[in-house]
RNA sequence: GCUCAUAUAGCUCAGCGGUAGAGCACUUGCUUGGUAAGUAAGAGGUCACCGGUUCAAGUCCGGUUAUGAGCUCCA
């Protein structure tokens, strides 16, 4: 029988120790340093504490607060220990349920008959300050099913009794012991071996969260925080927070003069002209490039009877969501009950039903800018980016099974152009394959899902796929691109259906002479036009590229006396169809810089005695602060060729 | 839809039982000023809506609507 074991370091080299080493003991035998710095450690890739023992060969990684794994599992102490306990010591008879780390921080979950507000955070957090100054050494101990249910049972701790009753596992609960304070916390851990390594936090935000995230269930309350290695990280992270603050789109189109709403319509924009303008604007780029990509514009009603939409089988499934519309007996013969449409897809396959189709003339491409109605629940709806009439950039494409792979080729590269040439540099695609209930035979979805990674593969792409993710209707594509400070939003669409064109009898004559069933491609791929202006703004911080400002010029005049050559001069660029606007008020020009500015208008002239004298005009440029100097001539060429939008 | 919060001038906000306030914007003077706020005066409000308590209600209480932060949802 061995006694030693063989431990595997992450660069590779070996070291042999005793049969029960510790984790801290390895650090030990690493270096001093690391054991001091160590927060955790992996055997196998699986996360322990420090005070765990390995028994067996095994590869090794210490974790220090310098790494992600750190860091999270320092998240995870601070809100399992510290704002867990924090919680106990001010409402001692809150009942603790779930605390785990997130993307920056961590939440923690409590029912409490005291109501804890935003008010009551600062006093929390000098709570949590106060536990971790006492520098605790945390421990733990293993228990059975049992004896776990009896500790937390005595505790009073009704959430916790219920998730190891809940769990499968009948022993090896870890319950972790802070000091001798008395305070126990349920945990699969890793925990820091002591508070002395909590980093800097602080508490964001409080809100409500059902119990398991079920609506059905009680609500409970949540406390969100952040927490970083030192003070310094903890201040960028607020910095960005307040920088993504100031590019909040429903601020910035307040400022712009874009667009409100208002309660008589809850969810549905009331467009400005300025606002309209970058609509316009970009569904005129859209429209182009979907024509040149073997694209058929058409347009559909927005009131259809619920005929159509029984047939479809969103009377069924999608009712809730849908706009009911009556129309009263007393002016009509009979009393019809329409529905806006939710969706384009049931009355483009009544454009396709019309007239005979031939194997000949599939592909066929339908596009609509689709105005679409959904009655979203009251609190999801948020500026732009949720709402509750909206226009999509819609397109179906009828086609052959064999066809699916080329379209979806196709429809990649279009989608990548667009993003690329309306500033965002990459974007990731999602695979989602057949769920469990679904239509259609497995073969079909066999070629669909075959046919769609195929054609990512061969544009090599990076992917990732979401198994059982799919519409019962048929496998998808989603495409998710980041921003200017890395968000991600989704915002492009492809999916596959073998479940409408059924529904809605769709056919076409094959070569066979026998009539056939196409296959359906929903598409969109800046999906709806509210909510990509939105990502817009807040992307380029409403500082909108030259193509999409609804003011792309602003003239401003140093004196009155140069009011009439800014006058020629704006009837020049409007000539190129530049959107000037002419800004002659009697006020210094400071002045005007500033508020044209915060308005964001891309390019200013300066016009004053000296480009009178000259004949030239000094444009200031929004994003770089710089001021050049051309004459007219090379100034209308200069605009007339940047202003276009890019093709 | 759920929890909590918020709703006062065009905008951002203060006022929290005793007949409405600031800054910016607006209007009118003065100022003709060269690259991010010249100056003075003036005008501007059913204090979201409905009900209640009170001698008296933006102010306290209840409801409604909308908005915000989350949750749930987004075939």
């Amino acid at each position: 029988m061995s006694k030693e074991i063989t431990i595997t370091l992450p660069d590779g080299s070996q070291k042999q120790a005793p049969v029960g080493i510790s984790g801290l003991e390895i650090a030990n035998m690493i270096g001093a340093g690391l054991a001091k710095a160590a927060v955790a450690f992996s055997v196998n890739g699986e996360q322990r504490d420090l005070s765990d023992v390995v028994s067996q060969d095994a590869d090794i990684s210490i974790f220090t607060i310098e790494s992600d794994e750190g860091l999270e599992i320092m998240r995870h102490t601070v809100a399992a220990q510290v704002l867990a306990r924090a919680i106990k010591n001010l409402y001692p008879k809150a009942k603790l349920a779930i605390g785990p780390t997130i993307e920056n921080g961590f939440y923690y979950d409590f029912l409490s008959d005291e109501r804890v507000s935003i008010d009551d955070l600062p006093k929390i957090e000098k709570e949590m300050e106060k536990i971790v100054s006492e520098k605790s050494v945390i421990t733990k101990t293993i228990h059975s099913k049992k004896e776990a249910i009896k500790s937390f049972a005595d505790a009073k701790e009704d959430y916790k009794v219920k998730i190891i009753e809940d769990s499968e596992q009948e022993d090896n609960f870890q319950l972790y012991n802070q000091g001798d304070t008395g305070f126990i916390d349920l945990c699969r851990g890793p925990h820091l071996p002591s508070l002395e390594k909590v980093g800097a936090f602080k508490l964001t935000k409080i809100a409500g969260a059902y119990w398991k995230g079920d609506s059905q269930n009680e609500m409970l309350s949540r406390i969100y925080g952040t927490a970083w290695k030192n003070e310094k990280d903890l201040k960028k992270y607020l910095t960005l927070l307040e920088e993504a603050e100031k590019r909040d789109h429903r601020k910035l189109a307040k400022e712009m003069d874009l667009f409100h709403l208002q309660e008589e319509a809850p969810g549905m924009v009331f467009w400005h002209a300025k606002g309209w303008s970058i609509y316009v604007a970009l569904q005129n780029y859209i429209r182009n490039k979907q024509i040149a990509n073997g694209y058929k514009e058409i347009n559909t009603p927005l009131v259809v009877d619920r005929k159509l939409w029984e047939a479809s089988g969103h009377w069924d499934k999608y009712r809730e969501n849908m706009f009911i519309t009556e129309i009263d007996e007393e002016h009509a013969n009979e009393k019809r009950v329409n529905a806006l449409k939710p969706m384009n897809c049931p009355c483009h396959v009544q454009v396709y039903n019309q007239g005979l189709k031939s194997y000949k003339d599939l592909p066929v491409r339908l596009a609509e800018f689709g105005s679409c109605h959904r009655y979203e629940a009251s609190g999801t709806m948020h500026g732009l980016m949720r709402v509750r009439g909206f226009t999509q950039d819609d397109g179906h494409i009828f086609c052959t099974e064999d066809q699916i792979e080329s379209e979806t080729a196709d429809f990649i590269s279009l989608l990548s152009e667009i993003y690329t040439e309306l500033g965002f540099e990459s974007f990731d695609i999602k695979l989602s394959t057949r769920p469990e209930t679904r239509v259609g035979s497995d073969e079909v979805w066999d070629k669909a899902e075959t046919a769609l990674e195929n054609a990512i593969k061969k544009l090599d792409i990076p992917y990732t796929v979401e198994a059982g993710d799919g519409a019962f209707y048929g496998p998808k594509l989603d495409f998710v691109l980041t921003d200017a400070i890395g968000r991600e939003w989704q915002c492009g669409t492809f999916q596959a259906d073998f479940n409408l064109p059924d529904r809605l009898d769709a056919e076409y004559i094959g070569e066979d002479g026998a009539k056939h069933q196409p296959v359906m491609m929903h598409r969109a791929i800046l999906g709806s036009f509210e909510r990509f202006i939105g990502i817009l703004i807040e992307n380029y911080s409403g500082k909108l590229p030259l193509w999409l400002a609804p003011i792309q010029l602003s003239i401003l005049t140093v004196t009155e006396e140069a009011n009439e050559f800014a006058m020629t001069l704006k009837e020049k660029f409007n000539a190129i169809n530049l959107r000037v606007e002419l800004d002659d008020r009697n006020e210094k020009i400071g002045y005007k810089i500033r508020e044209h500015s915060n308005a964001k208008v891309p390019l200013m002239a300066v016009i004053g005695k000296e480009e009178m004298a000259a004949g030239t005009v000094s444009i200031r440029n929004l994003r770089e602060n710089e001021t050049n100097t051309y004459s007219i001539d090379e100034a209308v060429e200069l605009l007339s060729n940047d202003s276009s939008p890019p093709n």
